[in-house]
DNA sequence: CTGAAAGCGCTAACAC
DNA sequence: GTGTTAGCGCTTTCAG
């Protein structure tokens, strides 16, 4: 099927092509009656406008490129499901890029964005994605962070204040006489796990005691599973608090599979929680992520940048919550 | 920062624009000496090619549109990944596009990729993408379907033969002597379901038996777990096939609750296991689906039908591979 | 080997 | 209200 163009609508109606663009942009100017036939041409012919030839016109592509890091769906998931969610609502189309830790070139990933024209970026980001950015933000394109708090002139983020939310945490904890509270490394996502680790350490501080309770995973093991397995053979906390549900079960496990009782002997919380925590037993402790919230947010705060309306608030911080399942005890 | 343009190469190295589009698209025809010097000015000015012009020009995007169905990530990411490592090879870029079932119009999101003037699109489907399907194949457009048979004249398909898989599995169990094997239904997945039926069928008449033990799940559910406690409060079976491992997991629980032992006295069996199979005790036994072949395979195949590459096969069945873990016996 | 010029499909002044 | 026309940035004949 020939693809058919403004001219071959502006032929088959009679009018010219500035009528037509006017038809298909809903300018207001545009008598009822040419409108009409202009519009009957357009099925007739089955006119669909070349969204390339425009973005060229208008110098804008309507389309955001978002960056994740690979393999994280689990987690991402939700985020994208809010974002595209957004997106379709404001006529945004969403060109996808991962990128892997280690293994992508933040220059490549650039030259692709850039090369491609989006309107914007919006990047779920650990540190590891800072260059990109810095090398992004030169090119003057709006960028969106999620779950990274930070701005500046063409650059806002969405994120959960995650060391709050440890902090309080423990704060709480130490006020039952906790005071053995480990936070578990996370090596898919480091910046998380610093920055629980930080609120932590606040909140211990805060009460005047000291904290270093990190768990650090070492490059070698595989999962958390098999490094957790075997630590917990030598090794118990009052409470461990991990990033992912994933990860909290494998602490589960391996500390089942090691004679300690949980919740009893150790509580375990989580931070981030999937759906797949509904499905587990016993159920994590954890805090909800709004993550569907992240993405739509994100968006929205893109495109209000686009759109150049007034930001008041370059950096949005949404809540978080704690929910009590069957790993921690009821105090 | 200005957005520099071929012209400013041009001038700056002091040839035509004719010579750096030359010198951008490797053509072997140019000077080494002006090559040098057309580069040269290319890293000084910092400039990328737009993208959009070259689209318009060439009348193609190297973008493809990805679709597929919203809020299943957890068993959709691999595909991603795949698809997106394949993509970033031959330089293709990924537009990506939910659609919920009933909600989103099949009508409008053909409207979308057409516009956008991707080159080819790949669709994630259940059979009731067919619509969609069709609009597209009007458009000639290449397709590649992931999950679903069939072919045509610019469409191909990658996918899983699921009834042999659950065919094969049943034969073996029919000849344990195992005779009251029930597939489960997946809401989120009809077709799947459908198919793990189909299989299971053909294996009972293969061997002279009947089979009639698709276990429904009603609507008015709002998820499988509600469902299945309830179910197996009154109901055994020696096998239970699921669709998905969240919903073995369901099925596990469930029994337990119910006093059914896993698997002495039920033994569970899922199609699709994502990693969180991993972390959940029991360990579901399951089909490995390579979601991430299947993902990259699709993206090569629509690389070929882009390059008009000669196409060997337009329907490209992956193999499943079964893995015995701790929801069955090991005969 | 390189340059001039037409065209890809559309928008947006600027005329009429 | 509607038409004319000059771009948007790039590729690609066709000359030279």
């Amino acid at each position: 099927m020939k693809r058919v163009t403004i001219y071959d609508v502006a032929r088959e109606a009679n009018v010219s092509l500035a009528t037509v663009s006017r038809v298909i942009n809903g300018s207001s100017v545009v008598k009822e009656a040419t409108r009409q036939h202009v519009q009957d041409a357009i099925t007739k012919l089955g006119y669909k406008p070349n969204a390339i030839a425009q973005g060229l016109a208008l110098q804008r592509t309507t389309t955001i490129g978002l960056i994740i890091p690979e393999a994280s769906f689990t987690y991402t998931g939700q985020i994208i499901n809010g974002l595209l969610d957004v997106a379709r609502i404001y006529n945004y189309n969403v060109m996808l890029h991962t990128i892997t830790e280690g293994i992508t070139d933040a220059e490549k990933i650039v030259d692709v964005i850039i090369k491609s024209r989006v309107d914007g970026v919006i990047i779920y980001s650990d540190k590891m994605m800072e260059d990109s950015i810095n090398m992004l933000n030169h090119y003057n394109i709006p960028i969106v962070m999620i779950a990274n708090k930070g701005s500046g002139d063409s650059l806002c983020s969405v994120y959960i204040d995650v060391v709050k939310a440890i902090k309080d945490l423990c704060n709480r904890y130490i006020g039952y006489g906790v005071r053995d509270i480990a936070v578990l490394d996370d090596r898919r996502n480091r910046n998380s796990a610093r920055l629980m680790a930080q609120g932590a350490k606040t909140a211990f501080e805060q009460n005047g005691l000291e904290w270093n309770n990190f768990i650090t995973i070492p490059n070698e093991y595989r999962s958390t599973y098999r490094f957790v397995s075997q630590y917990f053979e030598t090794h118990k906390h009052q409470l461990v608090i991990a990033n992912r549900d994933s990860q909290a079960m494998a602490v589960v496990n391996a500390a089942r599979e090691n004679g300690i009782k949980i919740p009893e002997e150790m509580e375990v919380i989580c931070l981030i929680d999937t759906k797949y925590n509904s499905a587990v037993r016993p159920k994590i402790s954890s805090f909800s992520i709004p993550s569907y919230d992240l993405g739509a947010v994100s968006m929205r705060v893109m495109t209000k940048m686009l759109e150049n309306d007034r930001i008041t608030d370059r950096e949005k911080c949404l809540n978080y919550l704690f929910t009590a399942r069957q790993t921690t005890k009821n105090y």
